[in-house]
DNA sequence: CCATTATGGACTAAATCAGTCCGGTTTCCA
DNA sequence: TGGAAACCGGACTGATTTAGTCCATAATGG
């Protein structure tokens, strides 16, 4: 539970993805590039644009570029323009409870809602791209050093390079 | 989105009932105290009882009560007893990720959830119904005299009135 | 013009969740 | 000792949400 949509991840990697490159960057360049089906990138970028993460270009030799550096962007951010408003349930001061007049809850969400929210807000992609690059490679050297102890293929497979 | 589910909100709720008695309560009881549907609320007291937050006794007579303090429960504990453990997305490190080979992001969410589960960690449920009671309170008479200061003490730990 | 590329919305299938119910077991009490 | 009270564990169903796809349209460059 507390479980993000696929689209937050998707719109993470997809960012990444961006930061790649200088210049504008097809769609279909970018699903070629992640993996991801076409389709679902371009739903994400057209998220992301909308949201103003992205600035689009549109007609021949468009594309899709960061509005802004990777460290200027939250993970909340990201999270909250794909998923709408981080806000852990719907009893909350602002809406309506679901729960009644016999709520005694009231508002107490809240608190919850925003140390999320602020967790969130300090961790900026460029940080989650940097944590995740090195990860891969020391577990890639660890798998080196015990040799033989691997024998899943699959395993095998997922640390295997990509581009980078 | 990062939605709760109504469990954990429930839990919640139930839990708070639950600290505002020293003897065993029968589900139906808090059902009807809660004002949520007996099925529901059983639902939510076998899961919190399996978790190790309730003690419950079998048989007549029989019911729920709190295992510990509610100052002693943190939110982060009974989400991940309703909702199993609290992880935002698959592409984490101990898992496989679904984004196959060329994810870029292996094991970078982990960062995510290690803050999300501190900042929840950090919250009680006995702060979270500290919280919210007053905050109704403080709604009812701003409702009732707007211009009135009310530095009203915090006469939240002895509420017992629970009506709307 | 025409090929290319984003844009916006609608749509279907799959997954998840909320809520309910039932048969079983344990315990109390008369 | 029997019956009622209450928890226990799991299965089931309908509703909601999400994932993923597709299409018609608008804009741009050559």
């Amino acid at each position: 539970m507390l479980r993000l949509s696929k689209l937050a991840d998707y719109a993470v990697l997809t960012l990444v993805g961006l930061g790649r490159h200088d210049e504008v960057v097809t769609s279909s360049a970018l699903a070629a590039e992640t993996g991801v089906p076409e389709p679902t990138v371009a739903k994400v970028l057209k998220t992301l644009s909308a949201d103003g993460l992205l600035v689009s270009q549109r007609g021949a030799r468009g594309g899709y570029r960061l509005a802004c550096k990777l460290e200027d962007i939250s993970v909340a951010r990201v999270i909250a323009a794909v998923d709408g408003p981080i806000s852990l349930t719907a009893c909350v001061s602002g809406g309506g409870c679901d729960n009644g007049a016999d709520c005694a809850l009231y508002g107490s969400w809240d608190v919850v809602n925003e140390a999320i929210r602020d967790a969130l807000a300090g961790i900026s992609i460029a940080k989650m791209a940097e944590m995740s690059m090195p990860a891969r490679r020391i577990r890639a050297e660890l798998c080196a050093s015990r040799d033989n102890t691997l024998h899943d293929s699959k395993s095998a497979d997922q640390v295997g390079t990509f581009g980078g």
